[in-house]
DNA sequence: AGCATGATTGACT
DNA sequence: GTCAATCATGCTA
C-alpha cells in the first residue's frame, strides 16, 4: 500500500490528527500549484461519536467515502459551503479527519484571488480554505488522495507545541460533544478563531 | 428542517 | 482593534 494509506491507519484517528499537523496539502490547478501546511485538524470517530456524520452507522450517499479507504478525499458541504476531510482506518471503519486551517505556502496570489481577502483571514477556517484553493463542488469527494489533483506530502513542519480543545460548531448535545478531539498548533495565526493576543507572529508555532 | 460555517454588526476598550 | 451575537447560505435528507 501507499505511503498515505498507511498514514491513515494503524493507530487511532486522534493520533493521525495529531500528527496531519504541519504536514503539506497540495493543489495542482492548471493556473498554478496552491498549498499550506495543516494548523487545524479535528477527529471524528464514528459511529459512537454523537457529532460524527456517520454516528450510529449512519450511511448515505453523501458521507459514502468515510467508509472508504484510508486517504480517500470526503468533501462535503454545509451552510452552503465546502469542507475537506480525509477518510481514517480501514475501508468499512467510517472514520475521518476534518482540516479547519492552513497557513498558505505556495500560490498565495492565487488564493487572494479566490477569496477576495488577505493576511491569516484566507484560510483560518473550513470553508475558508476551500475557497481559498478555489474548490466549490464535490468533483473530488470519494476520490483517493494518491489519485487525486488534491493530495498530502508528509513534509513540512514541526508544531512546536499542540493545543487542544472540544470541536467547533458541534451541536451541543451528545456525550462525544466536549470530547478534546481538536488539535491545533499553538500560536499560529491561521487557527480559527485565533485571538490576536494568543498568536505567535515570529514563528507561527512552528519549530 | 437541520446543519462539522462565515461575514457583518454593534457595543465596547 | 476586539469580542460576542446574529443571520444569510444552499445542500442533504
Amino acid at each position: 500500500m501507499s505511503q498515505l494509506y498507511d498514514f491513515f491507519t494503524g493507530r487511532p484517528t486522534e493520533m493521525i490528527a495529531r500528527e496531519l499537523l504541519g504536514k503539506t496539502l497540495i493543489y495542482h490547478t492548471p493556473a498554478g500549484t496552491i498549498s499550506g501546511y495543516v494548523t487545524e485538524a479535528e477527529a471524528y470517530l464514528g459511529p459512537n461519536d454523537s457529532a460524527a456524520h456517520a454516528y450510529a452507522g449512519k450511511r448515505t450517499p453523501a458521507n459514502e467515502a468515510l467508509y472508504r479507504e484510508p486517504g480517500t478525499i470526503y468533501i462535503y458541504s454545509i451552510h452552503g459551503r465546502y469542507s475537506f476531510d480525509v477518510a481514517t482506518q480501514a475501508a468499512g471503519t467510517p472514520e475521518g479527519i476534518l482540516v479547519r486551517g492552513l497557513e498558505p505556502a505556495e500560490g498565495i496570489s492565487l488564493m487572494e484571488q479566490n477569496r477576495a481577502k488577505h493576511g491569516f483571514e484566507l484560510t483560518n477556517g473550513p470553508g475558508k480554505l476551500m475557497e481559498a484553493f478555489g474548490i466549490n463542488d464535490k468533483a473530488l469527494n470519494l476520490v483517493h488522495l494518491d489519485d487525486a489533483p488534491l493530495t498530502i506530502s508528509l513534509t513540512g513542519k514541526e508544531p512546536q507545541e499542540v493545543g487542544e480543545s472540544p470541536r467547533i460548531g458541534v451541536s451541543q448535545k451528545g456525550d462525544s460533544t466536549f470530547l478534546p478531539l481538536r488539535y491545533f498548533v499553538k500560536g499560529n495565526p491561521f487557527v480559527s478563531g485565533m485571538r490576536k493576543r494568543d498568536m505567535d507572529l515570529v514563528r507561527h508555532g512552528w519549530q
